[in-house]
DNA sequence: CGGCCCTTTGACAGGATTCAAAACCCGTGG
DNA sequence: CCACGGGTTTTGAATCCTGTCAAAGGGCCG
């Protein structure tokens, strides 16, 4: 089990499982286990899509809390903010997925969201969430189940960040949008980046120009082909034996 | 506001502000407009604490989850490990805490928890956590905070290792240390660490020498006075300003 | 008291950052 | 349709920080 593929991933939309036919995402209307009655309290949740064009801020830091978003289309990036100007990015979210779970302790939001490209989300009121899920068992778990997967990302991104060599961490970083894209339906082998080199630098912990420089050097290898944002993964086992290169210490 | 002060910190067992009479904290009885019979539950929920010795695994990862484990006295490591034997601790975890939360999103855990001392837990089990928490909305709502405050400090850490030189995590580390202390009734400006230098280079992204060389030098400079593990906070100023100095960049 | 682990310190190597310049892409507007 | 301009990306060279290797010192526990 590679903990690293959930780097950045998951909260799936589909773990809520919620019947977001707001949403239109079909996928994500399956029950597990709910009467009608219940799908139609969870369709009664989820708002509308709201669509976000590029650029926009779906919540800032600092701003109040009343939501968690589901991304239905598009491509988003949080970003939390040091006093003194430095920012990380703590993730890259895409469709499906779920943002906003880090303001539920102050009431609060703890970092700021983007849109990377023009985006829909559906909004889901926390308050009523949460008072559903005491209803609804399954879904209380589910909730629970995709914040602890967002602990467990971030695990894996401590991971990523305190011991991995720049190229690991970017194949690492292009291993898991594949698997992401995979899981979506998508290409694993072409995608196209929505973030800037500075933005993946910015989340892996490197500057732009190193991140830059590694896709170069995958690319004079074979591994990858480069061209721009648009991203070719020619030898997935050579990115992935990139991944773990580390020779183990006894 | 200051993220990086929740680095490794809350979670503290006082959201929770459970019932924990079995663990003797009084502290952490506090009712939070709970009745007396709801009260009598959660004290029922949770387990008599149990002892754990210096070294001892309190999980590991893989192992099937059943409770979250809430810290009553001594001290915690968590660390998660990548295939190729890599390991990075996640957190340092004290007194008052609740560890274990990231097993929830598969029902395993998914890092290693060892004592740093000898310590006391209590155990949570989860279902019946969950369970309660139907009933209770103020438990619910606790719950829900100290999973995403858990979350936020990962975030604190993420920036912490994405983006701060050695000496400025150090600063951070210590800084964070003598807040969690401060905020339990102990001297905020002398204490002793539980973990080795390898273990605090693990956390800080950082090795050994490293850690070792950014001590002596905090010492030098008359910030710190360092005395094997014993560590004594001199300029609290000066620490504050080591771990922001770092120039803005327009 | 001895052995083991932890810590400190030095010298050196290496990887990432910094600074700089040029090429490139893309959206905008003429 | 093409030219322009700003932001993005690439690449090089030099620097600096951190890692690596090594050795010695120190503390703790049996």
């Amino acid at each position: 089990m590679n903990k690293l593929h959930n780097m950045t991933a998951p909260v799936h939309l589909s773990q809520l499982k919620t019947a977001c036919s707001s949403c239109s995402l079909q996928e994500l209307c399956l029950p597990f286990g709910l009467s009608d009655a219940e799908l139609e309290q969870l369709d009664n949740l989820v708002q509308r899509a709201q669509p976000k064009l590029r650029g926009e801020y779906l919540y800032r830091a600092g701003a109040s809390f009343q939501s968690l978003y589901a991304i239905r289309t598009g491509f988003f990036k949080t970003q939390v903010m040091h006093e003194d100007g430095r920012e990380q990015v703590t993730g890259f979210h895409m469709m499906g997925e779920i943002i906003g779970m880090d303001a539920i302790s102050t009431d609060h939001h703890t970092c700021d969201a983007i849109a990377l490209e023009d985006s829909e989300v559906c909004e889901i009121p926390f308050g009523r969430l949460e008072q559903l899920s005491r209803d609804i068992p399954s879904l209380q778990r589910h909730l629970h189940k995709i914040m602890s997967r967002e602990i467990v990302r971030d695990h894996g991104i401590m991971l990523l960040l305190g011991s991995m060599k720049a190229e690991e961490r970017l194949a690492t970083f292009l291993l898991n949008l594949s698997q992401r894209f995979a899981s979506r339906g998508y290409s694993p082998n072409g995608f196209h980046l929505r973030m800037t080199r500075e933005e993946i630098g910015s989340f892996l912990g490197l500057k732009l120009e190193t991140v830059s420089r590694a896709f170069s050097k995958f690319q004079k290898e074979g591994i990858i082909s480069v061209q721009n944002k648009s991203i070719e993964i020619k030898d997935i086992t050579a990115l992935k034996l990139t991944m773990g290169q580390q020779e183990c210490r006894t």
